[in-house]
DNA sequence: AATGAATGAGACTTCATTCAT
DNA sequence: TATGAATGAAGTCTCATTCAT
């Protein structure tokens, strides 16, 4: 019978819904003033309630972040490949990557600022060997390398190379999403040109 | 006579005291462990004299943050600028930037990072016409202009580059004070690659 | 039909399925740190069905109080009469009980120290008229009585005497479970010397 | 200045009140069942500015087993040595142990019963070498071994004997506590008895 | 200028208990 | 028979803040 499916369900539902209380209160008040307290009014029951689908506040947090962590990763991985010529490629890939962080900036900004050990072991991307290590790094990797087919590289020169591109956008898309009421069309314009001067770099 | 002047004067120092000792607690725990509280068992006081010297608790993180403020920008004033040929200037004047940021990780992340409004007001680059409006940015544009003298680009291509510079310097930056175990050598690099790619991408 | 009875003989098992769990619990973390939710993942069942089978967490002590007092009464009423001369008797009646004592020193401790009123109605042994209310009293009344048949005494002095041997018996029983980690052979010695003396009173 | 002096004895009257009224709620609620708000509400204070006379819960505990214990032995220290003859000197020695300890029942039964590590580091007596390191033993050592002074036996043998006698006494007055609503009288009776009856065990 | 004393709000958490299903 | 869901009370503790002295 589906019952127990539909309390299980039902159950995933009410984590759900704590999860996404948490992270609205995130938003607005920072992740170090979230509260039980705040969660439970939010969703206008007892604070107890919530022990009753969480072991306790360290196990939500934990489930925000690896909740977002996954939605950073689905996000960013459904930049598709296309099969343009190498330089499109990279400023296709770089400007998606871009713009799909811009569609989850919350949960981009909480999980790229973190200073958690936890968080960090899965998010830090300077370390000399990240191209292995790190998915969106390895891909940049390979993209730049295409671009320097007919000249190629170091792997060392390589991989700084993509650490470098990547902060670069990082920087961007952190100031984009601090610095909240810009308009659209400035942000189009400036992701646009900054992409445009990061390839200029590489082809150069 | 000069008692009022004396009393003034010492009233200065005992919020500097504080404001330090402020500072040293973020320093340690975090901006958001800090407590009244945890200030006056620092300097020895009982709390309830801080609120002799400050309103409450909110305007010692806002002073706080306009010190740093005034700091970051003091240090990024002690760049000083070199005689050298435009491209090297520039070159120098990012490192020096980056550089200069990392010497005071904790104030620059905190400032940089806000997501107050009061602060934002001092702190946002991105939007347009803040060529004239911020100092750093104005900076980088008369740089950026100087390199393109004898090919002068529109005013406001300038700055948009400007931003997207400074926004990639900052993405370094920040990434560098969050992954905070990285060696220095490999800091070094990494600015250094930063800094020519950027250039390369300006002169090409 | 025997369908009553089984369903009541299962109801039955439950309630010491319940009891036998708790007194685990107490064993292991104290009888003030005993909870119904710990009982109920114990037996990996939720709380609420606890209250089927008893009212109240007060109903599942006062149970577990009855069940160890009975445990210790059918402990204590283990002391097989032995045929030997008055003398030995009592000296082996003593003996005995502080060794059956020992062999559940949870429960004494447990019951013998409580102040509950409730369970002091079973327990208290210094009133005068103990030896007709208090079975453990009444026996040691007749060996005493045994013991002076020569020489007979008021009923009150042995009454008295039967109350001053047996709470010399439960200091010593209660210092040693209290005192914990007592070695065997030093328990045995002070046993044997307390008998000894406790007996020396009585015949010399 | 006496300002000084009158605020720290203050402070030292309300931290004794707090202890005092933890007293009374340990009496009446058992030591498990202190907290902080029980005694808060007693005072008629808030819980908080309990944590401004002690640093914790256990501080409080702490402060409470000092003062009870220290409360003990200088109870029991004011038993004044008499000169009578050895036999007499030991029947009162262990009499007044006994009526000392009836006067102060809760904390004797507090310290007493505790199973503590802290507490029994002071209050156990069962261990072999007790004699010198418990004063209490070692008095009535002194005392068993005049009466053998004739007739000289080993040190283990006092010692064994001193414990038995202790565990004795101790015995019965953890009964008259426990056993609340017994009339004088019968106390009386049975305190006489049963000091009588130990003493005639060793002299016989 | 400084503090001792006090508080109310709020933090996390556990608990006994109830009730509809 | 059993449980999932919910709660209110209570537990310890920290905090910002106030006020009389």
């Amino acid at each position: 019978m589906g019952t127990n499916e539909r309390k299980e369900r039902e159950r995933e539902n009410r984590r759900e819904l704590i999860l996404n209380t948490a992270e609205e209160i995130i938003a607005s008040d920072g992740i170090d003033n979230i509260s039980i307290r705040k969660i439970a009014s939010k969703i206008e029951y007892s604070p107890a309630i919530i022990y009753y689908y969480f072991k306790d506040k360290d196990e939500i947090i934990n489930s925000l972040m690896v909740k977002s962590y996954k939605r950073i990763l689905s996000t960013l991985a459904s930049v598709k490949p296309s099969d343009k010529e190498p330089k499109e490629k990279l400023k296709e890939g770089l400007k998606n990557y871009i713009v799909m962080a811009l569609s989850i900036p919350l949960e981009y900004k909480t999980i790229m600022l973190s200073s958690s050990q936890s968080i960090l072991k899965h998010t830090s991307v300077l370390f000399s060997g990240a191209a292995e290590k790190r998915e969106a790094i390895g891909i940049l990797c390979q993209q730049i390398r295409d671009i320097y087919w007919e000249n190629p590289k170091e792997e060392s020169y390589i991989e700084l190379t993509a650490q470098v591109l990547w902060s670069s956008a990082f920087g961007l898309i952190i100031r984009i999403i601090i610095e909240e009421d810009l308009n659209e069309t400035q942000k189009e314009i400036l992701i646009e040109h900054q992409v445009n001067i990061l390839i200029k770099a590489i082809v150069s």
